[in-house]
DNA sequence: TATATTTGCATCGTGAACGATATAAACAAC
DNA sequence: GTTGTTTATATCGTTCACGATGCAAATATA
């Protein structure tokens, strides 16, 4: 067996894993409210920043359309957020947040601290994680092209 | 909007984004021969080790055995892997890595070194890769209770 | 040796991801 | 102004992930 297929030695296995696994994480404290992670980061997106197009979001979270339309759709569907045409481009549909939509972030103002707690262990500290940020920021760049 | 809800202090958006990022850059290498991300990972696993029952590689992959069932029936159906009924118990399904599963090892050599390169920049190269590879590792060991 | 519990795997339902494709609005070129 | 192209979003099909549940084989306990 050649060192190079072993899943030691594979970047993407750790990623994939390590973010299933914190994603995981988060599943007791969104799911008490109906909530799931993509949905949350939409929320995060949409509290920095209230009435974008589909368009937009996507390209924050680094998503497609066709990945972010029906989890936008689910999000309606549970009065989290509206949906309408643009006023000044029709093509665009404008995503805002109801009261409901809003409310969460009180709701939800432990979670971030909760689940940023839960990681730090090992080399993993409030020093480090800067420089994981970094090289994480340094991949994504790269990958994006 | 306070810091902590902020995109850019997520450790998981990073991890959930270059995790995808990465697995996509897998994709072109893999559909080529009809393989999926998660696939390649079970073959990484029967390269190993062959003749593992179900369990085993759903251990070793941090998956569940729901997820990894499916996944194996459809490898069975490509003819890359066989299930079997193990003969000490009965419960158990083997899998074995058919010639063409074994091929694979050779058709796909090229796979962790083209993967690998394209993610060495800025902050991430190979001097700082095992930092980078020990902060995912507790990460994961962390998380996985 | 009956009965209870655990273990290994499978099935089902839901929600992402994402490639491929479709549709309509906006814009450009002629 | 008609035609062509781009842009914004949606639809469809396939493959994960994963919680919940089911079932049969193995094991433990009474």
């Amino acid at each position: 067996m050649e060192e190079k297929f072993k899943l030691e030695n594979q970047l993407c296995f750790r990623l994939y894993t390590a973010s299933r696994l914190l994603t995981q994480a988060y599943h007791p404290l969104l799911g008490e409210h109906g909530l799931t992670y993509p949905q949350y980061l939409v929320l995060l997106v949409l509290w920095e920043k209230d009435a974008q197009p589909v368009n937009d979001i996507a390209k924050r979270l680094l998503l497609e359309t066709n990945t972010v339309t029906p989890l936008l759709k689910r999000m309606e569907a549970e009065g989290i957020v509206t949906r309408s045409k643009g006023k000044e481009d029709a093509r665009q549909m404008i995503v805002k947040l109801t009261k409901k939509g809003q409310d969460f972030q009180k709701k939800l103002s432990s979670v971030p601290e909760t689940v940023g707690s839960a990681v730090i262990c090992g080399s993993v500290t409030p020093e480090t994680v800067p420089g994981l940020f970094g090289m994480l920021d340094d991949i994504i760049e790269q990958l994006k092209q």
